[in-house]
DNA sequence: ATTGACTCCGTACCTAGGTACATAACTTAC
DNA sequence: GTAAGTTATGTACCTAGGTACGGAGTCAAT
């Protein structure tokens, strides 16, 4: 699990270079550069960095994954709100998503029935 | 509800830039100049925008709002395979949200039991 | 002991999604 | 009818999130 950085990259289904912009970033730490040899980059880093992946696919931005990630890093009392926020942000991502779902049920079924050529009004789903 | 270009964009939260933009993108057309005075962007451009606005905040990209659009745009028969696609995909992004969901409940939780200073891996909560 | 693959480091470049001018023409309010 | 506010149009610039590249050093296999 842990090794060098191309071997982690592959490992994840990354690039080296996206490695190296996470440190830059500071959202994962460069391991200490042996005197003999390359740096091996330790098992938590690489969950750290699935961790980061992950999380954008979940519609996080960098940003917010840096806030996150201070979920694990700090204790629980200085971040329990943050988390709270994050819960509210995603249930209301999970609301939407239900409407949207439903439009599009609903644009199939009419789709399938074949009612009328001009269907589907799916903008107003989402309308508040 | 319909206006000139800046009274529409105050409207909907966004810049006259933006809206532009979306016409040089091709997500909204743009109202024809009339020979007297300034375009009148009518509500079902304004509805259409807010559209964007809001499959936005739930990660989905321009291009892909194009996709959505066009199931709005298009009569239904040459729609239904793009609609059940995009229909995997919002229920996809559902069950990813799911589990974060219950990342974050899980992380509340153990925050509120409060056992030990230094706590709760969050970042194993999304390990595969 | 040298060739090929990989690391290290810095800088440059890329796409998406805007945002910010500059300038000219037009409109509205006074 | 003139000043202040908008629109129209084009071009430049910005942030996020990478990706590519050049050059020097390192390592492993033959």
């Amino acid at each position: 699990m842990s090794g060098t950085i191309s071997k982690i990259a592959k490992q994840i289904g990354i690039n080296t270079e996206t490695v190296r912009f996470y440190e830059r970033k500071g959202l994962i730490k460069q391991p200490v550069k042996p005197v003999q040899g390359y740096r091996i980059y330790p098992v938590e880093t690489v969950n750290r960095i699935r961790f980061i992946k992950r999380s954008q696919e979940l519609g996080f931005t960098l940003h917010e994954i840096e806030g996150l990630l201070s979920l694990n890093d700090n204790p629980c009392h200085q971040v329990e709100a943050l988390a709270k926020k994050k819960l509210m942000a995603v249930q209301t991502k999970q609301a939407d998503l239900q409407l949207l779902e439903t439009a599009l049920l609903d644009h199939i079924a009419q789709c399938q029935r074949n009612e009328d050529e001009s269907c589907c009004p799916i903008i107003d789903s989402l309308q508040p």
